[in-house]
DNA sequence: TTGTATGCGTTATCAG
DNA sequence: CTGATAACGCATACAA
C-alpha cells in the first residue's frame, strides 16, 4: 500500500525545526548553516524523501519544462534535432515534453494548448506543413514564454524566434555544382513549398540558374512528399521523359537515394547520364554507391542551439528577437564528380 | 506585462457562483446542470482562462504523464519507437517525457529520480547497456507507479512488465537461414551481451549451430558497438581472415551494411562469397544492393504496445507482471539468397 | 444542483 | 540564522 508521502512537514517533525528552514536546508540556502543543511539532507534521504516538482513549479512559476512540438519525430533528422535538445536541456536542468503534429494544423493548436496548460517555460517549434496562421503561439506571447522556432520557421510579420539553416544558400551551392559539372536541364524535386525551408532551396535554385542564363520554368520543380514511394513514382516520370534531365536536385537524401536506385535498374546510368544531388546528408548516405553529394544538416548542432537559445531568453539574458543561422557543410561525393567540368567556383557556406 | 493569472476563482466572482461549480462545469460534471455548464465554459473562453495541470495534478495525484528513458533517441529504431510511443499516449489523453541515459547507469538513476520527482504516473524504460541493477526503480514500485521495459529488458528475479521480441527466436531463424544456404563458417558480430536482446540472439546462433552439429566456438561472435565505424574496423579483420567466413550474422543494418561495403571494395564479392545478414529491417536497408537480409523490428508497433501497457496498468485494468512478446518478420532479400541449397527449412516467428 | 471548507507540497514574505 | 503564515490553483468530502 502506498505509503503516505514524505514531505518537508514529516523532516520537520522529526528534526523539530520548520518545514520553511527543511525547504531551504534542501536547497542549500546560504541563510542555512551549513550543520543544519546536512542534518536535513541527511534526514531527508533517511526517510525516503522525494521532492515534489509539481508542488515547486506551482508556487515558483518555473516548471523547468520546454515543450517541443514537431511534424514527427521518426525521421532521421528530427530524432538528431531531439537527442541535441535533450542533452542540452539536461545539462541545464531541463527537460522535454515532445509531441507531434502529425503535419496538421489542428493538432499542433492541440499540442501548443497542452503545453501552455502545463505550464512549460518555453516551446520549441519546427511548424506543420498545413499550418498558415500562428494564433496559437499568441497566449505564450502574452505570458511572455518565449517561443523559438528551429528548422521551419514561419516567415512572419512579427519578428519571430528561430534557429534555421540557409536554405536559399544550400540550395543555390547545389544547384551550381550540378550546373558547374556541366548540366543544363535540370530538375528540382522537392517538399510542400508552402513551408520556408523548401521554398528558400527553390529560390536558391532559381538564382543558380540566372548566374547561367538559364530561363527558369515551372515545370523544373516537382513538389513531393520526398518518401521512398515518392521516389518510386518520380522516377518513373523521369524515365520517361523525353530527353532525360542531366541533373536532379532533390531535397533529401532518401528520395534521392530511391530515384537513383530507380533509374539504375531502368538502366539508365548515375551520374554519367543524370547527376544527383540530396540533401540531409543521412548517416546512411555516405554508404551509397555512388555516393551522394548533399547538404550536411546540422542537426544535433541545431538542438543543442535552439535550447541554448530559449533559456537565454526564459532567463532574460537575451531579448526577441533571436533569428540565429547555423552553418551547413557541403558533401561532394562520386555522383555528381564524375564529369570533368569546370568546377572552379566551389560554394560553400 | 503578465497579466495576473485568470482562474476558476475569477471565473466564479464574475458569474456569481462558486469556484466547485466553475471547476464542475469546466469538466462537465454530471451534476451541473447543461445551462451552467455552457455558461461557465463560455465566460472561461471569453476570460481566456486556461487550466493549471500543475495545480490540477497536485490535487488529484495525476500528472497524466508518462517518462520515457532511453539510451539515445536518435536511432531509427529508437525515434519510431517513440513515434509510437506519443501517438499512443496522446489518443490516451497523456503526454512524454523523454529523456536519454546515454548508455550510462548514472544518468540513467539520474533521470529516474527526475521523473519520479516529476510525479510521472508511469515509466517506460529501455535500459542502459551498463546498468547492471535496478534498484533506481524501486521508488516506483513502492509508490505503485507501474514500470515497464521496451526493447531492452532486464533479467529479472522480480518478473519486470516487459515488452520485447523473441530475440532468441529471431536469431535463430536468421542463422538457420545462412546455415540453409550452406554456410558452414558463421560468424555473429553483435552488441553488448551485458544485454539481453544481444545475449539472447546469440543463444538463437548457438541453437541453430546445434541443429547441424557445428560445435560453437567463441570466436564466432565479436561483441561491437556496431556503428559505421565498428563496421569498418570488423570488415578490415575479416577480409584478414584465412579461411573467410562464408556467413555473417550481424545484430543491426548499419553495420552490417557498412560490412558488406568495405568487404565488396577489398574485391570480396557478397553474397557470393560471403552471405550477411543484419537486423532491424531499417528504412533504407531496402535501397542497397545487394538486398540486406534483415529481421524486421516492429518498432512502431511496440511503442503503440508499451503505452496501452502502461495504461492499462495505471488504471489497474491490468496486474503486473505483463510479458509481452511481439511478432517479427524475417525480411529476406538477395543477400543470402544467391545460393541455391536445401532450404526446405523456412524458419520464422 | 450548488456552496463551504480544506488540503495537495512547496516556497515567499515577513517577523523575530 | 530560523519560524509562522499565507499563498500557488484546483478538486473533493461534506453540507445544504
Amino acid at each position: 500500500m502506498p505509503k503516505k508521502e514524505v514531505t518537508i512537514y514529516e523532516i520537520a517533525k522529526v528534526l523539530n525545526i520548520s518545514a520553511a528552514t527543511v525547504s531551504r536546508g534542501l536547497k542549500n540556502h546560504p541563510s542555512i548553516s551549513k550543520k543544519t543543511c546536512e542534518k536535513i539532507q541527511q534526514t531527508a534521504r533517511d526517510m525516503g524523501y522525494r521532492s515534489n516538482a509539481l508542488a515547486s513549479s506551482l508556487r515558483t512559476n518555473k516548471s523547468y519544462t520546454l515543450g517541443v512540438i514537431v511534424p514527427r519525430l521518426d525521421s532521421n533528422f528530427m530524432s538528431t534535432v531531439l537527442a541535441g535538445m535533450e542533452k542540452s536541456a539536461v545539462e541545464r536542468g531541463y527537460h522535454l515534453i515532445i509531441m507531434q503534429s502529425f503535419e496538421s494544423a489542428a493538432k499542433e493548436i492541440e499540442c501548443a494548448r497542452l503545453l501552455f496548460n502545463h505550464r512549460v517555460d518555453g516551446l520549441l517549434v519546427s511548424t506543420s506543413s498545413k499550418s498558415k496562421d500562428f494564433k496559437h503561439f499568441d497566449p505564450f506571447h502574452q505570458k511572455k514564454i518565449p517561443v523559438v522556432f528551429f528548422d521551419r520557421a514561419p516567415l512572419g510579420l512579427h519578428s519571430f524566434n528561430s534557429v534555421t539553416i540557409n536554405n536559399k544558400l544550400a540550395g543555390y551551392s547545389l544547384t551550381k555544382l550540378l550546373l558547374n559539372q556541366g548540366a543544363r536541364n535540370l530538375l528540382h524535386i522537392t517538399g510542400n513549398t508552402d513551408l520556408l525551408v523548401y521554398r528558400e532551396r527553390l529560390e536558391g535554385f532559381k538564382d543558380a540558374l540566372t548566374t547561367v542564363k538559364i530561363p527558369f520554368a515551372r515545370e523544373m520543380v516537382w513538389s513531393s512528399g520526398l518518401s521512398v514511394e515518392d521516389g518510386e513514382l518520380a522516377a518513373k516520370k523521369i524515365a520517361m521523359m523525353q530527353p532525360l534531365p542531366d541533373a536532379i536536385f532533390v531535397s533529401n537524401d532518401t528520395c534521392a537515394i530511391t530515384i537513383t536506385k530507380c533509374l539504375q535498374k531502368k538502366g539508365i546510368k548515375i551520374p554519367e547520364e543524370i547527376l544527383i544531388a540530396g540533401f540531409n546528408d543521412d548517416p546512411f548516405s555516405a554508404l551509397f554507391t555512388p555516393g551522394l553529394t548533399t547538404i550536411h544538416y546540422p542537426g544535433l548542432e541545431m538542438g543543442l542551439k535552439v535550447v541554448e537559445i530559449i533559456i537565454a531568453l526564459i532567463n532574460k539574458e537575451k531579448t526577441s528577437p533571436v533569428t540565429e543561422v547555423l552553418d551547413f557543410e557541403m558533401i561532394i561525393r562520386e555522383s555528381t564528380t564524375s564529369r570533368k567540368h569546370n568546377s572552379k567556383e566551389t560554394p560553400t557556406a
